[in-house]
DNA sequence: GGTGCTTCTGTGAGCGTTCACAGTAGAGAA
DNA sequence: TTCTCTACTGTGAACGCTCACAGAAGCACC
């Protein structure tokens, strides 16, 4: 008698219309119930309740939407080459945790992925004609066109970590990339590791060139010398990592730390260490960051800087629909945390 | 002239009745156009799609999707536990193959996962209120209650891989899973290995079974004795490969080959080989499955079975939207391919 | 007994489409 | 001519909901 009817076929689902009437109540008392109810005496609200629960109604989203010019769902926009979302479990960890901060406000998410030429332009399409209500933009080298389109038509966008260029106009969540350096670096130097050497990010995004800041506060502030060969760019890919630890180990072969400006890099790092026969953590300590799931996946295990992602993804969910509601755009900073593993 | 007007703010999007107007003829006309053009004159379509691009014109989809009563898109639903979708990148390949097949249709995909009992519920009353009009349904172990209750209600669907039990009652895409597993095992034994252990899949699921009974139809061929020992179960996890080789390594010291049911489980496999001191391929051939980004991670590089995901995915969004449109379900076996790179 | 609140309820209009239907025009056949 | 058929076009009427508005009922205050 509380569940709703299970039937087996194809059938006209009821309408708004049908509760009303099992209410006994008009459509507009059994829409306020839907919408918060306010307005409307506790014995009206029981019996909407309980019809609702009767029908097994369900609202009609698209005669909603025609009617409020929202569409209660938003668009998840990836504008990354399609190997790093292949390699990077980062992507998934921040998807898992926007599903379910969405979920939360019963909103569903769009997955877009914008690889090709003809994607960017069907997607930006989409998007500015308003069939989502604002975007969770991902891409780490952010100074996106697509992205620069949607925030010029005026679409809630919140970008995860802080986009290139201008300063207020656009949202952004990111873990404190500065801060969660400082304590690495920190942390290797209380190993009592001297010649540390640094894998960036990409340095065209604000994210790589904190990281990097940060290493060089923290060996400044110890009074280490400053040594420019240490520092090798990287592209947060694995391959990169690798290759930018052999190049490191070529120019410094008595390196004793190396920190890496993400997880999945130091995983590469890892492979051409061993390879060069350097024990980790014995002979080179290694720090990673992000505290992705590449970081266990190796051996040994990464220590790291953890980025709070579930925190990053429900943030980014809360400024959007804060935006979407009619806010101003705003960045939201979040802190970081060192984890000791094997590898330093 | 020909693009459409940047308005700076959020103004009124143009509706089919500017259209209409601008094109001089009436609504029914221009909607006719929008909707494959039949029955509308040369003169009047080419008015139209002049009239669509001066006003920058965007079907608006709820109207559209309140009448007609589909809603044109479609979930993506993955029954899996968020470690599994953190750790495989075949999630991403698949997801991305789907986005990128329904974009071809202008159809947007909704990412569902379903992890808490509680999202469970959410998403299948989701689905089944016709918020979607199909469900591409990803899960290894596939007698998932969700999905049942989906197949129950008649809601379109189609699966990854093949489900268990109901035989033709639901749709399924999946790679020739004994045929692949063959085909590793005569290449293990072509290379003169013996000795040939499995790390299998889940044999709760069709797939799992599959691989199993290549592998054992291939050692029964050659007359090769059968010795169950080295037969061990897996999960795909990366773990679940280092603990199934460590395992084998035990019973079977003197393995000279491994084929294992998935390229996660093989890297896994490759670290617990390493840290054992064995050689791959010198002293153990190992051969993966999938031909996952992960085939190519670690090193050795991986010599596998390619699973066809562009097609996997591209043959999923064609029998999904065949079934949408009222044909019946289907089943589809795509080839595999060996792909020889070190480690065999 | 009016006047002004606040709380609650019903009603009509309309969101932007598609669909069924009713037409119109022109071509060809009777 | 007239009739029929085909190709095309326009016109209400929905689709299921929310919103603005009008009103009713209750209460307090003068």
């Amino acid at each position: 008698m509380t569940m709703s009817h299970q039937t087996g076929g194809r059938r006209k689902p009821p309408t708004i219309h049908d509760v009303a009437r099992e209410a006994g109540v008009s459509r507009g008392t059994v829409s306020r119930v839907l919408n918060g109810g306010h307005y409307v005496s506790p014995a009206a609200q029981e019996a909407v309740n309980a019809a609702i629960r009767k029908t097994g109604y369900v609202v009609n989203r698209h005669a909603r939407s025609l009617i409020t010019g929202r569409s209660d769902s938003v668009g998840f926009l990836l504008t990354e080459p399609q190997e790093k979302f292949f390699e990077d479990p980062n992507f998934n960890v921040l998807l898992r945790g926007c599903t379910q901060a969405l979920a939360a406000h019963d909103i569903p998410l769009l997955l877009m992925i914008a690889g090709t030429e003809d994607e960017r332009r069907r997607i930006s399409r989409y998007i500015t004609a308003g069939h989502v209500d604002g975007v969770l933009l991902v891409s780490s080298h952010s100074g996106d066109p697509v992205a620069e389109q949607l925030r010029e038509a005026g679409v809630p966008l919140v970008a995860c970590g802080k986009p290139i260029g201008q300063g207020s106009k656009v949202s952004y969540v990111a873990a404190d990339d500065r801060d969660g350096a400082r304590d690495m670096v920190s942390h290797l130097l209380s190993l009592g590791r001297r010649r540390i050497g640094m894998i960036t990010g990409p340095l065209d995004t604000p994210g790589g060139v904190e990281r990097l800041a940060g290493y060089r506060e923290v060996l400044a502030d110890a009074g280490v010398e400053a040594d420019e060969r240490l520092i090798v760019p990287g592209d947060y890919s694995r391959a990169g990592g690798e290759a930018g630890a052999a190049e490191l180990l070529s120019r410094i072969p008595d390196l004793d730390a190396l920190f890496v400006a993400s997880d999945l890099m130091a995983q590469g790092a890892l492979t051409a260490l061993q390879r060069a026969g350097r024990r980790v953590p014995e002979d080179v300590a290694v720090g990673g960051f992000d505290d992705s799931p590449a970081a266990t996946a190796g051996s040994p295990a990464l220590t790291t800087i953890r980025q709070p992602w579930d925190r990053i993804s429900s943030e980014m969910v809360r400024v959007l629909l804060a935006q979407i509601g009619g806010e101003d755009p705003s960045a939201v900073i979040l802190p970081t945390e060192l984890v000791k593993r094997e590898s330093a």
